[in-house]
DNA sequence: GGACGCTTTAGACTGATGGTCTAAAATTGT
DNA sequence: ACAATTTTAGACCATCAGTCTAAAGCGTCC
């Protein structure tokens, strides 16, 4: 009934093996050109796959792209496994971000593949459309972790709280994107450094006046 | 010789007239579908436009596109008329920065057709290329006044101008995002509170520690 | 007034694109 | 062995941005 559906459990009843050729290969188009630049055909071409068995394992190219984000998705939660105790006090949230922002940071940097297929999710708004429902779960997660800190009274309860996961999300991509271009002619040493003063940048716009003391010297109160 | 310039000449010295039609209905199409998904043939259809002039007066699509962003900037900045004072004090400072904030809220919101048009160049990469140097003229100011904070000792300076830079305009990006989603069902008083709000988020993420509490409470210091 | 030369226009044409469709091939069940 | 279903191949379609050529418009000078 649903094509879309259709299509996708053909593909997961697939052989792992095919499943991760045709996978690879069209990951490596997404990565060079981006969702809509990608050549469909090209992808095809190069995995040996004619149109007909593509469209009958993939509703359409944006399917296809979800598909190899989802996967590297799926990498990526592993890689971080980021496992959050629920309660805990102001200063213990803050040095739970903090590790936070060090392990994205850290997974990022050792897995360039990764990182630049992330980055292409944002480089037109289709690609982002193909993969709506995974970026709702990661901006889920971010919301929940907010929301924690302003139970907490760490976090600022001023904003909606979407309007500040956004910010948060679209600062966090700014800073990744920054440090993709800026990475060569920075010694481990100072990138860490800088990296910790940008903790402190996003530590800066989510306190409350209240939390900001607490987050500013963590080791102090601890 | 340089062909991009002999077509942004002609285009110069054609009657106002007939460049504003073509531009008025160019810009209909770039704001409703994007720059990427926008379509040329159709534009030119609707303009009674044939393939020769088209490309007789404009090198690509880009450059059609950069035509039409490049009347709406202009409109923008008229606009905003913002005087900056080249120095003064860090409330001053603060204060200059809110009325901005405040300025660039309010053009954007009684002019949604210049507002969807700017915020269809961050849909894709390509359009974001097309208008490469009008962009890199917006993030200049930004840039000198972010400089300008940090001269005085308001704005913090450990971590790269650019990088600060980039930050707060994806900040406001996303703002100004937020906002165009959910101004219905948002009174003009809580919208101008709220917006008061965000702007203590700017100011938090700028600040110096030393500055934060000068910008918290403007009225007192002065 | 006519011929020359430059500017401007029309639109057929190109090589891509993503996506559809049908008929054959392969596979499966009985 | 036959029928039914799943899978594959690739011709085909509309549309896209962009190219090219031939003609039309038009001012100028003889």
């Amino acid at each position: 009934m649903n094509h879309r559906l259709h299509a996708r459990e053909r593909l997961q009843k697939l052989p792992d093996a095919q499943r991760t050729v045709w996978l690879d290969i069209a990951e490596e188009e997404f990565r060079e050109f981006g969702f809509k630049a990608a050549s469909l055909n090209r992808i095809l071409t190069r995995a040996n796959l004619s149109k007909g068995q593509a469209y009958y394992y993939f509703a359409d190219k944006g399917e296809l792209y979800r598909a190899v984000i989802e996967r590297s998705f799926d990498e990526f939660s592993s890689l971080l496994d980021a496992q959050f105790t629920e309660l805990g006090s102001v200063a213990e949230y803050w040095r739970q971000i903090a590790v936070l922002f060090g392990n994205v940071t850290a997974v990022l940097q050792r897995n360039e593949r990764l990182a630049e297929l992330g980055r292409g999710i944002y480089r037109d708004a289709m690609a982002q459309d193909a993969v709506a429902d995974l970026l709702e779960r990661l901006h889920g997660r971010l919301c929940r972790l907010i929301e924690n800190g302003q139970r907490l009274g760490a976090v600022r309860s001023d904003l909606p709280l979407a309007l500040l996961t956004n910010i948060v999300f679209a600062a966090a991509r700014e800073v990744d994107q920054w440090f993709a271009l800026n990475v060569q002619g920075l010694d481990q040493d100072s990138a860490l450094a800088l990296n910790r003063r940008v903790s402190t940048l996003f530590i800066a716009m989510l306190a409350t006046d209240a939390g900001a003391s607490a987050a500013a010297q963590p080791a102090a109160s601890s």
